[in-house]
DNA sequence: CTCCATCCATACACCACTGTATGGATGGAG
DNA sequence: CTCCATCCATACAGTGGTGTATGGATGGAG
């Protein structure tokens, strides 16, 4: 037995991740992620110093693959800056990717009312994002007062979607999704 | 010393809740909150069969207090369908109380997220919430669909507000949840 | 083939918390 | 004054995690 497969310092991240999206800061167990792995914790003291280190390595992937890469992705394909909100929404909504995630996402943002150094990093991710969205909106809305209601209140939604567990009668949640993002302009 | 003061079951509850607000549901330890009550573990498993049992009960005066007791408070001053709305929003937004407050909402929130008897309870509560919201703009909205649609980003504002970190530039973040609600017709 | 960087298993000491058992202490009802 | 329901302290066994120390195993470079 005994397969020869190394377990590099980004599979203890990768695995890191899936625990914080699944439950939370607290959920990051040592010992569970290398059972997760299929190891010991044996390896785990080699990569890093200890929990700590590897909670702060977390965050920095978090932050790299949330805001740049994210951006990339929507300009990437090019369109005019409707096209570019809806893609936007498109890929905030479906969450997908262990890091990029809508779940890790949310994870984070509960985190960070709890631990200083956390809210730090997600204020810097927040404002890149909001800038972003308010280029977007920018472009075909003049009012700036109009622009920046309209920023926060997606940027509201696309969070109050996840953590929102009303019905809607007749209609279902992906119908209000629609009429409400209609109704904010961007389609 | 020791002083002859009881400790009932309410204050144990109280004491949960606090550290729910604080430190989500794993921070909701007997042994902490009997230290923050001043007297060891020994009355609680008088008053309660386990953890879970207070967890619980806490769930219960939750939900208790943020459905029927929150209605009553705006409805009890009486107005217009406009006043009471600003009257919602302004107590959402302030968030006293132990039981009441938004923080403690948003760990219910959170923890929503990974247990599903949590999940279930919330779905209630926000179910009762936006019925209760959709007739307060029902009043003074013909478009059923409008009503949805102000509803849900009525709703996805109160928490994003608490969750979103970004800043506004010159625009402070009253200034901003002022534009928002103004364009919500609420005032 | 040998060596060395890389990765893993095991064992250990330690800590924080849970739930249980048991023996008080307190204060109001009678 | 006595008794009893209520509440609390202490001690104990058990669980599950952390970080450290140490001794391998593996496989590619030379």
């Amino acid at each position: 037995m005994a397969p020869p497969t190394r377990t590099p310092r980004g599979k203890w991240i990768d695995e890191g991740l899936r625990a914080l999206a699944a439950g939370g800061p607290d959920a990051v167990r040592i010992e569970s992620l290398a059972q997760a792995l299929g190891v010991t914790r044996g390896g785990f003291y080699w990569h890093f110093d200890d929990r700590g280190a590897l909670l702060d390595e977390m965050l920095d992937r978090w932050e790299r693959a949330t805001t740049d890469a994210l951006i990339e992705r929507v300009e990437g394909e090019g369109g005019d800056p409707r096209t570019k909100l809806r893609r936007l929404f498109a890929l905030a909504l479906s969450g997908d990717g262990v890091s990029t995630g809508i779940t890790t996402d949310l994870a984070v943002r509960d985190w960070s009312r709890r631990e200083q150094h956390v809210a730090d990093r997600l204020r810097r991710v927040d404002n890149r994002r909001m800038a972003y969205l308010r280029s977007l909106y920018g472009a075909f809305c003049p009012d700036p007062e109009d622009v920046e209601a309209r920023c926060m209140l997606s940027f509201s939604l696309l969070i109050g979607n996840h953590f929102i567990a009303a019905d809607h009668g007749v209609r279902s949640r992906e119908d209000v999704l629609d009429l409400t993002l209609r109704r904010l302009g961007a389609e």
